[in-house]
DNA sequence: TTCTGGATATCAGGCCTCTGATAAGTTATA
DNA sequence: TATAACTTATCAGAGGCCTGATATCCAGAA
């Protein structure tokens, strides 16, 4: 996935005569739906990291498993999964792509025929240290506007929408 | 998109030896990535919501165009690009989806002979409505747990993640 | 020891989302 | 008027995400 600076932003209002809406209202703005917030924002969040990775060649899930399989170690794909609270197939596919760039290699457990354990390559080590510090500094403009009460109040919100939600 | 109940959840723990480190520290949790904390909000949100909806044969992001249509009345895919903050590649494939379900219907502007208006059906209102009671449910556990003053900052940080991201 | 169920990997298919590129209609300007 | 710039729609391709369905491996029960 290739990132570039807009040409034009196409979200832009139109030059000539506005079918557009008042943007303040309606679904949008902070009196709007809260799950379309929560969407955007992280719509918005998903858009900047992979235009800070683009020259990376990387993507926001991608730095996401890489990130793990740094803080963990080797993995095979199920754990990965669990951890990132994704599906088996969709840690696998993203696996796939990284195994094509080189920055993950997987190898049969040895205690396991069945179980690949994927680890990073060197390549992908110093990939993982490059990027992490772009989403780091993405992720302090995240919170910059936010006080520490706020930014705890926050936290605790999205990490309880996402325990409070998801099936158990 | 189809959504059922999991005959077992792939994310939970597995039965034998525990090959999966602990799950309340590192990059999970209160005190991890904000931005994995919002990846894992909305997603867990995208799946409520898939779930809430599946009978109804609508995804979440098809419901969010009804309700923009519903909104706004009938307007063309670049509009609803730009309220919708996606790109008009984006809608146009959710909108063939919603089409070929006989829940929008477009036509071509009569003084635009490029643009093509999408507009709710019958069905398509009726859809609507019977899937705005299941969201909106939804949205009301999103905030249960949340004070006054704790909503207003939750939405206020959502809204500025957006605002200050996105490309402008 | 054999069988059965859980765990793992992965193929298939579908939807959403983006970037890039192209074609066609409209509007503004030289 | 002719041309350029802008707007809209849409094709093509890729990545990430999910549900379903298989096949294989392993461990515990019968």
């Amino acid at each position: 996935m290739k990132r570039k600076a807009k040409p034009r932003d196409v979200n832009a209002a139109p030059a000539g005569r506005a079918p557009n809406p008042a943007p303040g209202e309606g679904p949008r703005g902070v009196k709007g739906h809260i799950g379309y917030l929560l969407r955007q924002a992280q719509a918005a969040f998903r858009l900047a990291g992979d235009a800070a990775l683009a020259d990376l060649e990387l993507t926001l899930p991608q730095f996401g498993l890489l990130t793990l399989l740094g803080v963990y170690g080797p993995l095979s794909g199920a754990s990965l999964a669990r951890l990132s609270l994704q599906t088996p197939q969709t840690v696998d596919a993203v696996l796939k792509n990284l195994a094509r760039a080189g920055l993950v290699a997987r190898t049969p457990d040895p205690r396991h025929g069945r179980i690949l354990l994927t680890a990073l390559t060197p390549a992908g080590m110093a990939r993982r240290a490059a990027a992490k510090r772009r989403i780091d500094a993405l992720e302090r403009r995240l919170t910059a506007g936010l006080g520490a009460e706020e930014e705890r109040t926050v936290r605790a919100w999205l990490a309880s929408v996402a325990r409070d939600l998801l099936p158990r």
